[in-house]
DNA sequence: TAATCGGCGATCATTAAGGTCGGATATATA
DNA sequence: TATATATCCGACCTTAATGATCGCCGATTA
């Protein structure tokens, strides 16, 4: 219910742990063990990043994932949409045959609209508003 | 995902409905059939929103409900927290110790901030700004 | 060439949402 | 007063989405 879910929690922290790396690599069992994120669903989400152009993976030993953009750059919105796709408010697109509603709905075209604002909205927060923790030295291995 | 639920739906159309019969109730079958929404299901959105205020309830035959305010006094935001409970885009309350990543976490916080500005925003849209359109004559016996 | 990393598809488990059922109480009307 | 029709209410089942896991592959570097 108008939730966001774990995988962008997961996003949020490795980036901002990547953030706080800079130009060195951080591998996935690195921010898995930090966060206590399990380190497979982590790797699926850093390698639906990396697909989409967020970060940088390294293959091999001492590999790992580096941001290619700054956070200050990247929005919400975006980040949501590269994970878990188009936001939806709302279910039922135009062309749906699925909801029993459709025919006589009266709600789904204004709804649209506050969803445009909501999506709007996320798509003017940046991540560095949201990413300005510290890592604690100690583990920031 | 950052959906409405159909609970939520279902109550807006039924609002939308009952807006147009204005003094006179109009009950929960008739509203099901119309809008081809399941029948307990609906009842049990209204009983909700009768005991929150929202609507009044008249008990027996020819009962029904009929609106205890003006859709343009009720904002989506109350109406969704009379329906769903409070409004949590990010799962983890501060007392949580269910989640695995509270101890590190470092996003909980800010992305309170964001949440908050989004319930402010639903907190401003009234329902008529939703509701307003029309119920086919033949339909709103 | 062995150990360590990311890449990827398939699969299972858990939970939330959607929907159903059965029986109760209230009340208008015949 | 009997009956039909309405709201009320809790328990329950089903389905779909999310969260999490597993196994195997290819890349890379020491
Ligand atoms: S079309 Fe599905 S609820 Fe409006
Ligand atoms: S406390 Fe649960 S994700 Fe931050």
């Amino acid at each position: 219910m108008l939730k966001l879910t774990k995988k962008i929690d997961y996003a949020l922290m490795a980036i901002n742990f990547m953030s706080f790396k800079g130009e060195s690599v951080a591998n996935t069992r690195n921010i898995a063990e930090i966060y206590n994120i399990p380190l497979e669903l982590l790797a699926k989400v850093l390698q639906r990043l990396a697909k989409k152009g967020f970060i940088v993976s390294q293959n091999g030993p001492k590999g790992g994932y580096t941001l290619a953009k700054d956070p200050n750059v990247i929005t919400l919105g975006e980040l949501i949409r590269a994970i878990e796709g188009p936001i939806q408010i709302v279910h039922c697109t135009e062309g749906d045959t699925s909801c029993l509603q459709t025919a006589r709905c009266t709600i789904r075209s204004p709804l649209r609209k506050i969803e445009h604002k909501i999506v709007d909205f996320l798509d003017n927060v940046t991540i560095d508003q949201i990413c300005s923790e510290e890592v604690p030295e100690e583990l920031a291995v």
